[in-house]
DNA sequence: TGAATATGATAGTATCGCTATTATATTTGC
DNA sequence: GCAAATATAATAGCGATACTATCATATTCA
């Protein structure tokens, strides 16, 4: 059992995965099966299949997969989260502290052994293709009243207060900051799959990608002289 | 029938739907399905209750659902294409063009009566919230090879034309467009759905979503006194 | 008018998403 | 250590989805 456990929000999941055996291993394959065959592919029954396990069983800790992949991306969040407070406490300059929060969104995701039962890797490549169809859904707004998006919303705060420190004028400050996570995630998509609408190099593109989102937070957080 | 209609790839339907009575029923009347419904609970078996044909006329016109969302998602970015085009045309100064462009993306879409059997507004929330579903797929690359992104690419690809002229020296330019085509439909439904993560006005966001947009372009475009 | 083509009507299949029931382990509280 | 509570396994079933196939009937146009 790993030492360091995220709260996520208890309507993410019916029974909370990461405190059983049974759990840790339905977080586990899924991450895996769903980087391997995407989400539409993706069913509980053949995730029984592979952890030896019922379709039953896995419907006693989440509703639905789509509940189970908002569980992942909310992990994923707060993952990144975690790391932007590890890495900037202590700071005091905004700019260096925004400037940590963009090198963490846009580098490549490695395993991290703090959490035992997550391959974040594999994690960050589902986010890459899925966050997008969790977050575009009909329901929403549903979603949105219980709190299941609370992962990403925490971690886009987090980096806009920053930012509007670095800028207190800036009037965009939420949309640029939300902009970015996402762009972070298209671009790497685009330059490995759709490489016309990417300026980024196909072998290692994060530390261009880098450049290109500071560039862009940069410029926007530094008036010009007019 | 209408005196304009884009060429589209044929490897988007089977038969094509635009010459047709059926053909363009099935695209006006599955347009407002999946505005209305969604693109989740939209079934082809529903759609032909709706127009009153059978499930089986509507596969002989295209070979699944995923495919005629394909197909409209194509048919609207042919659509901004030929928008920015008319708007365009004759300029010369690269920057006013391109400030055309932006317009052209961030403003609220309206009827366009030229395409009698296409309701623009409701194919742009569409677009909004299916275009990644439709990219970001397992299949993208096959899709790609076939060429069913062609309308998103050459949208952008004319866009960035542009834009390289503004600043020929610019080194991001692809990714700057793409970004910003997606920032757009992202920050509207953010707008509407998910407002912390947005800073633009939730009546009437158009005006300051430009703003917001022109801002990142132009400061990209205008490399600044250092 | 006859041949080709488009559409309608109907049926069928494998899978999916989910629920229900009952039996068997496993844990825990006393 | 035993009974009670709880978690999991095993199995079945239901309505819907995403197609495919077949055959009959319109419509068009040579």
């Amino acid at each position: 059992m790993s030492l360091l456990s995220f709260k996520l929000n208890e309507k993410l999941y019916l029974r909370d995965p990461q405190h059983t055996q049974l759990g840790q291993n339905i977080i586990k394959k899924s991450i895996e099966m769903i980087d391997k065959m995407g989400f539409e592919l993706f069913t509980f029954k053949k995730l029984a299949e592979q952890i030896e396990s019922t379709e039953a069983s896995v419907y006693r800790y989440f509703e639905n997969k789509h509940h189970l992949l908002l569980y992942l991306i909310s992990w994923y969040w707060n993952w990144m989260e975690y790391r932007i407070e590890l890495s900037t406490s202590g700071l005091k300059d905004p700019a260096e502290k925004l400037r940590i929060c963009l090198r963490i969104l846009a580098e490549e995701k490695k395993f991290d052994p703090t959490f035992e039962f997550v391959n974040e890797a594999a994690l960050s490549r589902i986010v890459i293709s899925e966050l997008d169809k969790a977050y575009l859904t009909k329901d929403v707004d549903d979603f949105n009243k219980d709190g299941l998006y609370g992962g990403f919303k925490s971690f886009c705060k987090k980096v806009a207060v920053i930012a509007q420190e670095v800028c207190p004028s800036y009037p965009f400050t939420s949309s640029l900051i939300s902009s970015v996570a996402l762009i972070a995630n298209h671009q790497v998509f685009f330059t490995n799959h759709l490489p016309s609408l990417s300026s980024l190099p196909k072998d290692n593109p994060y530390e261009k990608l880098y450049e290109f989102m500071e560039s862009i937070v940069f410029l926007s957080l530094t008036p010009s002289t007019k």
